[in-house]
DNA sequence: CCTAACATGTAGAATGGCTAGCTATGCACG
DNA sequence: CGTGCATAGCTAGCCATTCTACATGTTAGG
């Protein structure tokens, strides 16, 4: 299946994968790779620009450190990307419902 | 609320529209307004330029004509608009799973 | 008469994800 | 030994799409 496009939702993807415990940009990218049952295959042009985004936006923390040998840096949510998190779930619902009711066909009026 | 991005699903809504009868483009606008709750208000610079784009793209085909006096250009849907609907329906339905299942915090196993 | 609703359109800015390219390490395998 | 793959990070520039702002014209109603 060709790359599906993750259009304005990566934000709440990656700080949501962030919410259980820090992780580094690979293995975010693992992370959401399984979590998506490998729906998204983010490519690492798109996932490393989106997290020195959040950091500038202050929604997440970074800190370097090495693991055998190899360079890591790894993010963590801030209290405003902990809160970000919680406005973006409100939000998708909202998107998802509205898409999902207007992709139904529905006769306006269905779920609410 | 602030302007909500259909971002990326903007051509699948405008299909759905279209799906039960033909309709112009300022009917299409208050048909998304009207089927999303109000969630999305579409503006013109949005809209048209869509309009354009899946014709070009042969998934729909306008035709015009005048009602009480103001020109209207109605669209409908074209056998290949019709096909493409249906795909458009089936990847929604895996994208939003797939970022149900990530913003839920799933732990790689949920809605399979 | 003047405003709101109806109806269509374009140009250009802004956004944001993707392609393609780069660097570097550790490990397994032939 | 050296070749290649998985791990780990990064950027520049392209491209598609959406939004802002503007332009145009009609009809209905106060």
């Amino acid at each position: 299946m060709h790359a599906e496009a993750v259009k304005g939702h990566l934000d709440s993807i990656l700080l949501a994968s962030l919410e259980p415990q820090p992780l580094h940009g690979y293995a975010i990218m693992e992370a959401v790779r399984a979590g998506s049952h490998a729906s998204f295959d983010l490519p690492t042009g798109t996932v490393y620009p989106a997290l020195h985004r959040l950091e500038r936006a202050g929604l997440v923390r970074s800190k370097w450190s090495t693991v055998s040998g190899r360079r890591r840096r790894t993010y963590e949510l801030t209290d405003r990307g902990r809160r970000r998190l919680r406005e973006e779930r409100q939000s998708w619902k909202l998107f998802s419902r509205a898409v999902s009711n207007l992709l139904s066909g529905a006769p306006a009026g269905a779920t609410p």
